[in-house]
DNA sequence: CATAGGATTTGCT
DNA sequence: GCAAATCCTATGC
């Protein structure tokens, strides 16, 4: 929004530590229509983040975070910008964005990508050749087949191109992009949570899009950007 | 289209 | 022991 018009703008900019830096409920509207990418090694692959779900500290009854500190969990204690990485249901894997600053728990998960670069590895990934571009990474477990993504990420530097980071495209200020709409509603599959906190509408998507995991409950409400 | 069940690590009770 | 920040397949309307 405030680079000069005559710039020329670099096609990616890697976000800075300082955007991790913040509340997780703010970080995650925040990542929709940025680009996460990967490379394996053998080429670079990515896409656009349509859905997020904020997870806070142990006060959050639905976050992992709220037993503490264990082996697993560390890394949403440590600095902000790195990749927590966890197994879900014994064989799929999520990523999250950890947030806040270092020593204070909290991560955003990355539930759904639009996938544009890559997308015969990607393909090649999920398995699956008549599944249509949109579906291949709609879902946080179908998000990490798609990137090649498991526990040996867990604790990666997402903030400078590597093996995982995430970076502004120019296009993300594109009204066709961005849609200029931010839906939110209640996170998905944490209904154990107690004292409000599953109701809490913590999880945001890019309204109307294709990649969503699921549709939003018709009570999320729309949010200016 | 809806629902049900299995795969199987992690961490609590 | 049991439920989980999931996905896929099978079955029944």
């Amino acid at each position: 929004v405030l680079e000069p018009a005559a710039a020329p703008s670099p096609a990616f900019v890697s976000l800075p530590r300082a955007f991790f830096a913040r509340p997780s409920w703010v970080v995650a509207p925040d990542l929709l229509g940025m680009l996460l990418l990967r490379d394996d090694g053998e080429g670079v692959s990515g896409g656009l983040i349509v859905e997020t779900e904020a997870y806070d500290g142990p006060e959050d009854r639905a976050s992992h975070a709220r037993a503490g500190r264990t082996r697993r969990t560390a890394v949403m204690f440590g600095p902000p910008g790195h990749a927590y990485v966890y197994l879900v249901y014994g064989l799929h894997h999520c990523l999250n964005v950890v947030t806040e600053t270092d020593g204070e728990a909290g991560a955003v998960l990355l539930r759904a990508l639009e996938p544009t670069i890559g997308l015969e590895s990607i393909r090649s990934r999920r398995g699956r050749p008549d599944e249509p571009d949109d579906r291949l990474a709609a879902g946080p477990a179908r998000l990490c087949e798609a990137l090649a993504v498991d526990r040996r990420l867990d604790g990666a530097d997402l903030t400078a191109p590597g093996r995982l980071w995430l970076a502004s495209p120019p296009q993300r200020l594109d009204e066709s992009t961005r849609a200029g709409r931010i839906v939110s509603g209640p996170r998905v599959g944490v209904g154990y949570a107690g004292d409000g906190w599953a109701e809490r509408a913590w999880r945001f998507g890019l309204a109307g899009n294709h990649s969503l995991s699921r549709p939003f409950p018709l009570t999320g409400r729309v949010e200016a950007t």
